[in-house]
DNA sequence: GACCTGCTGCGGTTTG
């Protein structure tokens, strides 16, 4: 082998071996060299079962196997999103460190305190958590931290993507950060991953002082080949023998994929239970055993892992329909194809899909993609007419054939988590003073962008009568208040993510899973479930517990959600296809004949006047062009000034102004600079589990940092008015 | 116009 296998320890080397490999990858050749060379942190970005977790360990635990006196304290520690993917990883590392002694500790909800107590009084080897695990040791044993890490050589971050830009990376960067400040060591940092956008940004997440020195291990090349079809289809026909789109869907899924392992991705919890309940019914009436299965948060954990269990075995033919669920690292195999019904919100997300086909060497992935638009007649609307669905989902093909995804959204506040680790570092320490915790989280940790002055604010946020929260003592320090003592001592405090309240399902004393507290159900009531059909016979309102029996009718419950933020890349991309002529090879014809329509449209629209177009008396289509963020933060301060907008991709309806020369009036003052306030009607502003501390002035400058950007307006007002201009 | 993720300590009972 190389001479990167010679820099292993010898019981690595014996591992290796036994397996019977011929050679190391070149991610993991890469990954030992540096790994052994210096102490700089690494990113290791590969495809899913490209050995990445290996590249990482293999040298790590190489160098705890050198050391010459063991001391107390963990090894490695690993961090991952997932409890699944913990108990799956600690695995595959027992198997490597059984026979060298080094303890491998999975460290989650579902690991019994026994186990933790143990490791916790012994600590040693390679410990794999949670970032809400690792917070329940700050907020309960904090005073044992210096104590289980002060031997750590490294912190491995498994899908490192998932912990870019969101609270719940604040959480862990800002944790990792308290772990160097009390142990008083510099600890490196290896972030693995398949889908990171913006690998500069990736590095400055990972290490915000020192970016430049992050190593970047990339795996070259050895994707699978790709099979892809966008198939087209028309909702509303309303001729005798035409099927839905949901049918023509259902049947068209079942031709192709029954008797193999397939995920199909429904897009909501509510489009996948309609999709199961179809397939399920169609394997009953054409008499075959069940093979398609609903798959997705709400459903009970029992049922989710045998449906895993199923897909992973690989015995017996299954299709997943599910969300997001099955498309982290957790280990499910290698399936035949992948089905997307309607447009996707991200590129990454789509890849990330992918990723789960063509895993065998030699075996393409698949990709089957739906997209559903309605019939066309003379009132119909201009985002029909246009074809929006379909130009994004061609549009994030594109994309993600040129090897692009979304790059995380750094530089926003997080309040919110601000809120949750200002109460953890008091509770954890008994107390703090002010100018300590802005110099832990916000000049040593990663709320980077908080000065003191804000700071100053959100602790009186947190100290006000209403919320008390913390309080000052006579000598300065800052205390947990009254409500704060009670909200941290709860476990409920350990997430930094918002989830809602639910009533559990039971049928026959089993349980089925959770809807929503606010989908209202009264007995006599038939919904679908798991992709079966029940019937509510009892609501328990104190227990929040519905009983249901088996039922012949029903439709899904309404599972709520949050608007999805597309990325200003994939808007401009549908626009460039709109002005195109090109037509991917990879459209049936259904399909073709709907990029043709949508291409007409914009055609007729842009003879017109490009940019700002008049649709009827009153109403005007305003083409921002731009993303969510952008069209969102334009429609905000049309509507403060009195207009009615409508938003959709890349584009705004308006109406309310009688004459075009208002709106390009109003566009004039923004493109001159005029800040608008976008926060005159009662337009929500919290989100985040924590956000209610906040008072609305700090409310406003949190969206504008994530969800909004006010900043844009000028320019975009500027683009649109020269695109109107008449030349 | 969407999706996902996570959770301690203690008291009681049973078993060797």
């Amino acid at each position: 082998m190389t001479e990167a296998f010679d820099l292993l320890a010898r019981p690595i080397q014996k591992w290796i071996r036994g397996q019977g490999w011929s050679q190391l990858r070149d991610i993991q050749v890469r990954a030992i060299r540096a790994v052994t060379g210096d102490n700089n942190d690494i990113i290791i970005s590969a495809s899913t079962a490209g050995g990445k977790t290996e590249a990482a360990f293999f040298p790590l635990i190489s160098q705890v196997l050198g050391d010459e006196e063991p001391q107390s304290g963990f090894d490695i520690l690993y961090i991952g999103p997932l409890k699944a993917l913990i108990s799956d990883q600690a695995r595959r590392l027992s198997d490597i460190c059984e026979e060298i002694g080094l303890p491998v500790v999975p460290w989650h909800g579902d690991i019994s305190s026994s186990v933790k107590t143990k490791a916790r009084k012994n600590p040693a080897g390679i410990v794999l958590i949670t970032p809400e695990s690792l917070e329940a040791l700050f907020v309960r044993r904090g005073a044992e931290i210096p104590r289980l890490f002060s031997t750590t050589k490294a912190i491995v971050i498994d899908e490192l993507h998932t912990m870019l830009g969101t609270e719940r990376g604040m959480q862990l960067q800002s944790l990792m950060t308290r772990i160097e400040l009390s142990t008083g060591r510099h600890i490196r940092r290896i972030g693995l991953s398949a889908t990171l956008g913006d690998m500069e940004l990736a590095k400055a997440a990972l290490r915000p002082d020192a970016a430049s020195q992050v190593h970047l291990i990339e795996a070259k090349g050895g994707e699978a080949e790709l099979r892809l079809q966008l198939r087209g289809y028309l909702e509303g026909n309303t001729d005798e023998g035409v099927p839905s789109p949901t049918n023509a869907i259902a049947e068209h899924l079942f031709k192709h994929l029954r008797g193999s392992d397939n995920l199909i991705f429904a897009g909501s919890r509510q489009r996948v239970e309609i999709y199961a309940d179809r397939l399920r019914r169609k394997c009953e009436s054409e008499r075959f055993p069940q093979e398609f299965f609903a798959h997705h948060a709400n459903i009970a954990k029992e049922q989710r892992q045998f449906i895993e269990k199923r897909l992973k075995d690989g015995q017996l033919p299954t299709s997943a329909i599910c969300t997001s669920t099955l498309e982290l690292g957790i280990d499910i195999g290698d399936v035949s194809s992948v089905a997307q019904i309607g447009a996707p919100f991200s590129v990454a997300s789509l890849r990330q899909r992918l990723g789960r086909s063509g895993r065998r060497q030699g075996q393409p992935a698949v990709l089957r993609q739906y997209a559903i638009e309605s019939m066309l007649d003379s009132k119909a609307h201009i985002a029909d007419r246009l074809r929006l669905g379909t130009m994004r989902a061609i549009a994030m093909i594109d994309l993600l054939l040129e090897n692009w995804c979304e790059p995380p959204r750094l530089g926003a506040l997080h309040l919110s988590t601000l809120v949750h680790q200002t109460l953890s570092v008091i509770a954890s320490s008994g107390g703090a003073r002010a100018n300590t915790l802005h110099s832990v989280l916000c000049v040593k940790g990663p709320f980077r962008s908080v000065d003191p002055p804000l700071f100053g604010e959100v602790l009186r946020a947190m100290g006000s009568e209403e919320n008390a929260l913390i309080e000052q003592s006579s000598n300065g320090l800052l205390l947990l208040g009254e409500k704060g003592e009670k909200l941290v001592e709860h476990y409920s405090f350990f997430a930094v993510f918002q989830t809602s309240e639910e009533y559990r399902l039971i049928a026959d004393g089993k349980e089925l899973g959770t809807i929503p507290v606010d989908s209202l159900l009264a007995p006599g009531m038939m919904i679908i479930f798991s992709g079966r059909r029940w019937s509510v016979r009892e609501v328990r309102d104190t227990e929040r517990v519905i009983i249901v029996t088996a039922s012949a009718g029903g439709v899904p419950p309404i599972f709520g959600g949050d608007p999805g933020i597309i990325h200003d890349k994939v808007v401009e991309r549908m626009f460039d296809l709109l002005e195109g002529k090109a037509v991917p090879v990879y459209l049936d014809e259904a399909a073709r004949q709907l990029l043709a329509e949508a291409r007409l449209s914009y055609m007729q629209l842009a003879f017109e006047k490009r940019g700002l177009s008049h649709q009827g008396e009153s109403t005007h289509l305003v083409f921002t062009r731009r993303g969510t963020i952008a069209t969102n933060s334009l429609a905000l301060a049309l509507r403060g000034s009195g207009f009615k907008v409508e938003v959709h991709d890349g584009l705004l309806e308006v109406s309310g102004a009688d004459r075009a020369e208002n709106l390009s009036d109003y566009l004039q003052t923004l493109a001159n600079g005029d800040s608008p306030d976008l926060f005159v009607a009662d337009t929500n502003l919290r989100f985040e589990k924590f956000d209610h501390v906040l008072t609305d002035a700090l409310l406003q400058r949190n969206v504008l940092t994530s969800r909004l950007d006010s900043d844009c307006l000028a320019d975009m007002a500027k683009t649109i008015l020269d695109s109107f201009s008449p030349s």
